[in-house]
DNA sequence: CGACCATGGGAGAGCGCTCACCGAAAAGAC
DNA sequence: GTCTTTTCGGTGAGCGCTCTCCCATGGTCG
């Protein structure tokens, strides 16, 4: 080796100690806030740890107290789709990941606690779940929302603390929050025919997604309630382009939909540019419910008439469930279940 | 305190050896390639890992080693607009930043890199920083593009490894990638020229950001080749909003306008909308060139013709260029310039 | 047949921190 | 004034790994 490797390596806790001329315990001590140390001595420990530019090692810290300090936050999804919009476009263009994370940093960033986003492709999970098991993090806020995804259970087996976005497909000793997906769409059902609509139609989510599930099967129910057995429905995958197709699908099987509901905004954003293309006015000629009241419900024109769910409070209390299951690993999993409630805009 | 905590820490080293019946050093060297093992004593070793579940302790490997194989993509934004459409909405409703984390996962999967993604308003710029400090990654890339935004140059003087995802306002010792934005926007200029528009008019993003100023430029001084020497503009935010706006107020001012550059096809998205509102047709009366090319131009009607900037290519060089900064951290700073190119849709 | 060199595996010293424990000094009780 | 209690700082043993030595073994060559 020709030269000693110059490595300007970051002071250490020893060093700041033999600069303030204490032991590195007591520099430890002001550093974590233990209150047992003489203001005068921490005063001169503040000085020079400042004077050094110290900044504790988070390896040799987190080696001992077995904790970093930050958090995952994990987007699985499948990625088995067609290419043209592919998997980390999707899930970085939905409204969605934008407000889980404003929520969750809500309640992390004043407890000291860092957020890392990780996109979870299927085919990249055991990538993340080698990050995951190494022990970069504490914990993980999960969204995953197919039936099939693998990774709740894997992390349940792993027993790395983790918190759902979601009900999990199949029941799991594991967290999660969510909203009263049925009741919001019958929320959205009752409008519609509060408005005078009765020839009604709606556009799902993946059936492989409880939640797309849950909102079809509470629309059709709150119909079947008011005397309607049959409601036609196209699928799609949460997707503007999917809601588009679905809609133009719909509405060439049942030419005289006049009140429809999807089951995302961005897909009845995809709606409203469908209804456009085919000449239907909205609301007058197809009143259009969306869901999630997300900022693409603005974008549309007309405004969408939407289910607000509230996501930010949604992730905020994911957070808090996580942090919870993180200081008490053998705590008992909970859920907690928000309620949607309707935002009347232009479109319904 | 009641019991002694389960506390079923997860298998060490030292327990692989010792149910292999080997040292810590043979199995240290099974688990990093070392190619000095005997193939019999390998094979031994890997049940053992294998049977007892055992993942190397993050912590104490890069406690010795000073790495963690792992970077992360910050997202640096000022957070001082309108709360309409607060920050996080901003940056992950852009499909900017899926392609820059498609591109920069091409090259790091591959290295057994893991990539974690923090956004940086700025008031939180301290939290990220003292992540950034304390060793949780090896390096960053730096999504930043406003000149002011003081986190290049802090980086720089905490010589953490970074690259840039566009020049920077000042100059500094960082590699970065960048688009020949001027060339994008007389690629756009000549196309409008070349289609019979002549009052033509521009949607610029915030002055404050080199590659905005740049387009901006880059447009006015390809006019000026062709005899305009006054190019009427409006300034946006490179979102969809602005870009609606700052459309109305352009042709408030110049109703005659028949060709239009928007400097991002979200902005453009949001301009097709004014267009539509004002009951302008596009192309006929209005021709609109965007700038990106990305899923946001396909969801238009018409489609966007836009300039196509290879952003995952990009991405794939700052992650290339900052894994040669990692490994040796005294090469020199370098910067890699990409080609745009014009792609021609419907609505221009 | 002894000296030599590969080759492969083990021992041991840390990496920088925390934390339980100990000891010295100051404060209070009698 | 002595003895106990309290307060507050220091000591030292690891946390789980890597990596540099160094030693044992076996093959090769003179």
């Amino acid at each position: 080796m020709t030269s000693k490797r110059a490595d300007p390596r970051s002071p250490t806790l020893e060093q700041v100690a033999e600069r303030a001329g204490v032991s590195r315990s007591t520099v430890s001590r002001v550093i974590n806030g233990v209150a047992t140390v003489d203001p005068e001595l921490r005063q001169i420990v503040q000085q020079a740890i400042e004077a050094t530019g110290y900044v504790p090692n988070l390896a040799a810290r987190s080696l001992v107290t077995r904790r970093t300090d930050s958090v995952a936050l994990v987007v699985s999804e499948a990625d088995d789709r067609n290419t043209a919009d592919p998997f980390l476009n999707r899930i970085f263009t939905d409204p969605f990941l934008g407000r889980i994370t404003a929520g969750a940093l809500e309640v992390l960033r004043p407890e000291g606690i860092h957020l890392v986003i990780m996109p979870a492709e299927w085919t990249a999970q055991a990538h993340v779940v080698r990050y995951l098991r190494q022990g970069h993090v504490d914990g993980v806020l999960l969204i995953s929302s197919h039936n099939a995804d693998p990774l709740p259970r894997h992390l349940c087996d792993l027993n790395i603390p983790a918190v759902l976005s979601a009900r999990p497909g199949q029941p799991l000793p594991m967290s999660y929050v969510d909203v009263e997906q049925q009741v919001g769409a019958k929320l959205a059902a009752e409008h519609l025919l509060g408005i005078g609509r009765h020839r009604l139609g709606t556009v799902s989510g993946p059936l492989d997604m409880p939640s797309a599930q849950d909102r079809l099967n509470g629309f059709r129910n709150a119909l079947a309630v008011h005397g309607y057995p049959y409601v036609p429905s196209a699928v799609g995958d949460f997707t503007r382009g999917s809601g588009e197709n679905a809609t133009r699908e719909l509405l060439a099987a049942h030419p005289d939909i006049d009140g429809l509901f999807v089951a995302n905004d961005l897909m009845a954003e995809g709606a409203l540019q469908a209804l456009r293309d085919l000449g239907r006015r909205v609301p007058e000629d197809v009143a259009v419910v969306g869901f999630d009241d997300s900022v693409a419900a603005l974008q549309c024109r007309p405004q969408l008439t939407t289910v607000h769910q509230p996501l930010e409070e949604m992730a905020a209390e994911m957070a808090r469930l996580l942090l919870a299951r993180i200081s008490q690993p053998e705590s008992r999993a909970r859920s907690v279940i928000f309620h949607p409630r309707l935002v009347r805009r232009g479109s319904a």
